[in-house]
DNA sequence: TTTTTTGTTAACAAATAGTTAACAGCTTGC
DNA sequence: GCAAGCTGTTAACTATTTGTTAACAAAAAA
């Protein structure tokens, strides 16, 4: 929860912003960032937000406990295969659970013509790239067409859908932040 | 932002808990809890993380829903690609820049013997997994060996170095959280 | 009906967020 | 040498406002 205190310092140094400057563009006084950078109060939710505008972050990249995971390896033959009750999609955790890891990270196996039922919808954001094949993929009312070596990076709230559009299968590696598994 | 409320009611009502009760639990009064629900006044940080905890969330993950990227595409020939000082590192990035985004994506390309120089530290999560070759991590006093399909999740925070153990090209996925380009 | 829930809201006290202003430590230049 | 800039820190204060107590109406349960 310190967190906040530090990484504002990170930030703030990193684009080489002194205390004063910082300030004057957020209309917050040096005194007091300087008290939230040591730790010694703490800000208002609306002083925060200002201040992470400035730094180009968000509240929550910003607090929440980037409490550690342990170091983790997993092997190929050791990956959890989930089996998803639509035909044909197979989805693989690539990491073991663990309540204080940020990203999901997926390996989608899509045999030909598999198709996701619903559209999907939650909160956070989520990346892909498409390691073979070519996937369709719905979201409002866009359809993307995606090859081989074309990544999408796009927010779980927009509802989606995907299907293989080919004749093989085809394979994704999906990352989803906050974990949903 | 004002999201706090709307989502505080809703994973409240979502676990079956009144008022009340998840004023009793977190030990803040109801009378304050409705208020937060209602907009009419704004938690202290601390106050807002008892009531998180209790509701299995994070403050993040209140706030910062509506910190959106739109959604983007990006094709393989248009991947922007890195170079490493250190000799035979590809780093190609696999979304656009983008403040909002809490992932950073990035594909590695390691030829024959290429190496990481100094070991590089910061904060967060990475996730990698191995898509062709050999590669050698070492983190601590750890050393990783991780084949074709091995993936491997860790703090940023512990030092990190690799190396290329194959004869071809290694090639990777590798994601950053928080995005650090 | 009465009783126990539900959530809302005045009125208040206590806490503290944020201010002003003065401080010490370092560089740069005259 | 010693000003005139910076840098960040901190004591003292006040003004805001968080969070409380307590009473309220509305609905559900007895």
């Amino acid at each position: 929860m310190q967190n906040i205190s530090v990484n504002i310092r990170r930030l703030r140094q990193k684009q080489g912003l002194s205390l004063r400057e910082l300030a004057s563009q957020t209309g917050i006084t040096p005194s007091m960032i300087s008290q939230i950078e040591n730790g010694k109060t703490s800000p208002s939710l609306a002083t925060l937000k200002n201040i992470c505008d400035k730094l180009e972050t968000t509240i929550g990249q910003l607090i929440d406990d980037k409490a550690s995971t342990s170091d983790q390896v997993l092997r190929l033959t050791e990956r959890k295969t989930m089996h998803q009750k639509e035909q044909g999609i197979y989805i693989e955790l690539l990491t073991t659970p663990d309540p204080y890891k940020q990203m999901e990270p997926l390996y989608f196996t899509l045999q030909p013509n598999a198709c996701s039922g619903n559209e999907y919808r939650h909160y956070g954001q989520e990346f892909l790239v498409v390691l073979k094949g070519k996937l369709e993929i719905l979201l409002n009312n866009n359809k993307y067409i995606l090859n081989k070596g074309d990544s999408f990076y796009f927010n779980s709230s927009t509802p989606h859908k995907y299907r293989n559009l080919s004749k093989g299968n085809t394979e994704l590696v999906w990352i989803v932040t906050p974990p949903s598994f």
